[in-house]
DNA sequence: TAGCTGACGCCCT
DNA sequence: CAGGGCGCCAGCT
């Protein structure tokens, strides 16, 4: 078949099965596709999502550190972490609290 | 056309 | 312990 998903396809998918409440990380997602060094893609297909896209809940997709470095790609500087907080999820300075408790890994949940 | 940047991650010094 | 550099793919100027 022609070509597989487009990374920037399997991103979104993966992004839209994340659980309210919960998080994921640049790498875990680029892992779980099979480029655990194309991190930078994720990003990438992200910022494509949030032009024409449905509903994707980029906000939950954060970087190794459970820092909401992709805040400033929302337009405004607190609706990520509004968003984040909204679900239940605690942010303080932009960081994620128990970010490795409500961290959601798509090989191992999504399987 | 060619080059640079970019929502990152990991290694090395 | 801390900082800097490299790697990856695709899109944009």
């Amino acid at each position: 078949m022609t070509k597989n998903k487009d990374f920037f396809q399997l991103v979104c998918e993966v992004t839209q099965q994340i659980p309210p409440g919960r998080v994921t990380s640049y790498g875990a997602i680029a892992r779980f596709l099979g480029s655990p060094q194309s991190s930078r893609m994720v990003g990438w297909a992200l910022n494509a999502t949030k032009s024409g896209m449905p509903y994707i809940p980029a906000h939950r997709v954060v970087n190794r550190n459970g820092m909401l470095t992709g805040k400033k790609h929302f337009g405004t500087s607190s609706a990520m972490a509004q968003l984040l907080q909204n679900e239940g999820v605690k942010i303080e300075e932009n960081q994620i609290q128990n970010f490795k408790n409500i961290f959601w890994d798509p090989s191992l949940e999504l399987i």
